[in-house]
DNA sequence: CGTGCACTTGACAAAAATCAAATTTTGTGG
DNA sequence: CCACAAAATTTGATTTTTGTCAAGTGCACG
């Protein structure tokens, strides 16, 4: 389950953009922003761990032991609710790190989407290391930034009323973290299931189901298969997205 | 308008729970987390700048040539939707800074709700000091990281369905928060007007407005005035917050 | 080739949005 | 300090939307 020392020639990835400088690729290109030795050196501190679909990384509460770093799959960040109710707070992505928390305890469940594999950092190696080092803390800092803009966004979508609006800001953010990995976009991939989506866009699993389907009446999606779905009216999307009323 | 090295004796100061250390005052109390010498060194490059009621700071998309503390008043970050409606991200109180971006950007609009005092930091003097200072740029972590759950916090909030549970949340928020700077809890002191917080939890105003009545109505707040809100009935409080459904 | 889970669809009720009007509060100039 | 205008808030009536509960449908996996 753990190994160290990975074979793996790279070691933890952090994708983000840099807070102030102008983007030295595309505008909302994500980029490793680690040196090969500062992954080198977290590589010295970090072992390996593959968890399977379905699999509660850990919980909230639980003491913030580890910090993680995701080299494939995807996780969901939730907190669960009374009445058996969960809300996404968010899905995490190839080079997105978990498990910074607040005085020592996480803040939200993780659970494994798909299979994932991940790099697992110790808080009690990481933290030395980090005082040690400006420039890994700088792109901490970039990570944190985009996760804060990413959770501010998502706000922004679940303040919207109207559930087609919801639904295709959620595209959106899938079709441009997907642009941001410099992923194929001319279909967007959900790695999670309706269920998922209707705790992320807030709204009841049904309502989820009948707003892909009007969208698809409208002719402004085409879902190929429960996991991808292709804008076929860009305009109208893009329309719908911009507007919090659906004109 | 600015100053240079004001007379204030104390400097910058970032208010936050450290990400790792169990706490070492009341869970949730929010400590000063810059040495007196970093608040000092910070208050070389730093200058004072004053708002009235109601100014826009800077604007989303503008580029982001300053970072801002706040010494005393409150702001509202907000990003504007088309047909005029805004959403309100978050309120930031005095200690929290705000003004980090994305690739040089703003990303949120900033206004003051109160008069504001803030310290400006120009990212051109503060870039090269974080780089050199790995203590400060911790203490900023912290504070993003205690950013991102509150953004985080907020979307479970949005993601509720009944208006009386949002807005015990949103009261619980303010009162947690004045909690944590210190203040005296018996009365929660609300500095934003109705439709700043209808913005906020994602409501129409009329929405809001019945939401204090009926929670008035059932005895569970008193509302001395517009600004100022008693809880009467904790228990049914607390319930109404944990709970996504209205019992 | 069935069984279960994920998803869709239908009917209805509940909740809040909307539109509009009334009322209270606040700020300003005399 | 008062009167007035403007702004903020509350209230009312109606409509829209989505939540809820329940019954299908179909795909996936053993």
């Amino acid at each position: 389950m753990a190994a160290r020392h990975p074979s793996n020639p790279h070691g933890p990835a952090l994708r983000a953009v840099d807070v102030w400088s102008p983007a030295n690729g595309l505008p909302g290109k994500m980029n490793q922003m680690l040196t090969d030795e500062e992954r080198a050196r977290l590589a010295m501190i970090a072992s390996i761990v593959r968890f399977k679909k379905g699999a509660v990384i850990y919980r909230e509460g639980e003491p913030s032991d580890n910090v993680f770093n995701i080299i494939s799959g995807v996780v969901k960040a939730y907190r669960s609710a009374r009445y058996g109710r969960e809300h996404i707070a968010g899905f995490l992505f190839p080079g997105d790190m978990f498990g910074l928390s607040e005085e020592g305890k996480y803040t939200n469940s993780i659970k494994a989407v798909t299979p994932v594999t991940a790099y697992r950092l110790p808080v009690s190696l990481l933290r030395p290391r980090l005082s040690q080092d400006a420039g890994l803390e700088y792109h901490v800092i970039c990570k944190l930034c985009q996760e804060l803009r990413q959770a501010q966004r998502h706000g922004f979508l679940l303040a919207r009323r109207q559930a087609r609006s919801k639904l295709v800001m959620f595209l959106q953010f899938m079709e441009q973290l997907q642009a941001a990995r410099s992923e194929p976009t001319s279909e967007i991939y959900l790695p999670m299931d309706r269920s998922d989506i209707s705790e992320y866009v807030g709204m009841s699993l049904p309502a989820v189901s009948r707003a892909f389907l009007s969208l698809t009446t409208d002719g402004i999606i085409r879902v190929r298969d429960r996991r991808h779905v292709k804008i076929v009216d860009r305009q109208a999307f893009e329309r719908l997205a911009a507007n919090p009323k659906n004109p």
